[in-house]
DNA sequence: TCGAATATGTCAGCTATGTTGACATAAATT
DNA sequence: AATTTATGTCAACATAGCTGACATATTCGA
């Protein structure tokens, strides 16, 4: 081996000591929400796999089958992500007949999003491990447990975002960014 | 534009109907964990932009301080990646001086991994704000609540995972998968 | 003691998914 | 008629995964 580096810096600048609750940091819950979500993600990546799909078409799909005819405009901005990122894993949706497109009824220039029988399908498929994963999870909890589960989620997402399907203004924004 | 694909299909194959929990799933924790998680990382993200590093740098850091002195197998267990992947990132961290290697006492095939004094700031600077976080939504939960929490994440987790330092056998496995 | 197994490092190339910037077109708005 | 908006698209780039192949140092077992 080469070894560029030192490999025992003669005992110089080395931490030995844990980095532990004593910092007044929320260690645990952070490591928790990094392994669950790993977790939580891997059940329908297995899937994707299958299928030629990854995590991105996932989310698209996801979206399309929660809110039929959103525009694409409303996908960008629940998915935070560029319209040219967006487009890669859309076009492959469309053209495997997963997702449909459709000329908005007031304002052509809108392009309302549908899924197909397959897509709804497909997102029924990656949403069912999900699902038991979390009703796992929520086994041992009673309904008072399970509400404080939703309002400590609730409460980890900036206010800025989420539902109510239309937000007061939200400010004009060509691109994302 | 070209528009290859049908713009609006003939009312083919389309399904207007949102996909609800009708269908038994649990969409709601689905979609919450998302956004959830999305804004939980974008915290240490923004400042991360600014030290040219990024999650994976993030990870390591993290784990590092958590666990001074593991060694780099453990740590490719716990993030679950490739040698090679981990490789990039982990010569940047040392090439910097976030982390120390030391090759092991016992056996010294192994390098052992070590915070510097720079490193443990950036883990801490990092946790920060995603502790605050989390304290923020903890904040209307009583003692059962946050218990609930800690209990449902942890249920998120595939068993054959986490901590108590030792697992069992674990399988040997070169190069993970 | 020697050969095999182990822990780590490294080269090369590929994929998925994000980013910017620039430009095109159709439809709506003023 | 000119401008703005919604969408699409091309090209180039970055990050962070992956596989396969191979090198080196060290430990371990026969």
């Amino acid at each position: 081996m080469s070894h560029t580096g030192a490999i025992n810096p003669e005992n110089a600048e080395i931490l030995e000591t844990p980095m532990g609750e004593i910092d007044g940091i929320d260690f645990e819950i952070i490591e928790l929400l990094f392994f669950a979500y790993r977790d939580f993600i891997s059940d329908p990546d297995a899937i994707l796999d299958t299928s030629g799909f990854g995590r991105a078409h996932h989310r698209v799909v996801h979206f399309v089958n929660r809110e039929p005819g959103l525009t694409v405009a409303a996908l960008l901005d629940t998915l935070k992500i560029t319209k040219q990122s967006l487009a890669r894993v859309l076009k492959q949706l469309i053209d495997s007949g997963y997702i449909a497109q459709v000329a908005g009824p007031e304002d052509r220039r809108q392009r309302k999003l549908f899924p197909t029988a397959r897509g709804r399908e497909l997102a029924l498929a990656l949403a069912r491990p999900q699902s038991c994963r979390i009703a796992d999870a929520m086994k041992g909890l009673d309904e008072s447990g399970r509400a404080a589960v939703k309002t400590f989620l609730s409460g980890m997402i900036n206010s800025a975002n989420r539902s109510g399907a239309a937000d007061q203004d939200d400010m004009k924004e060509g691109q994302r960014r």
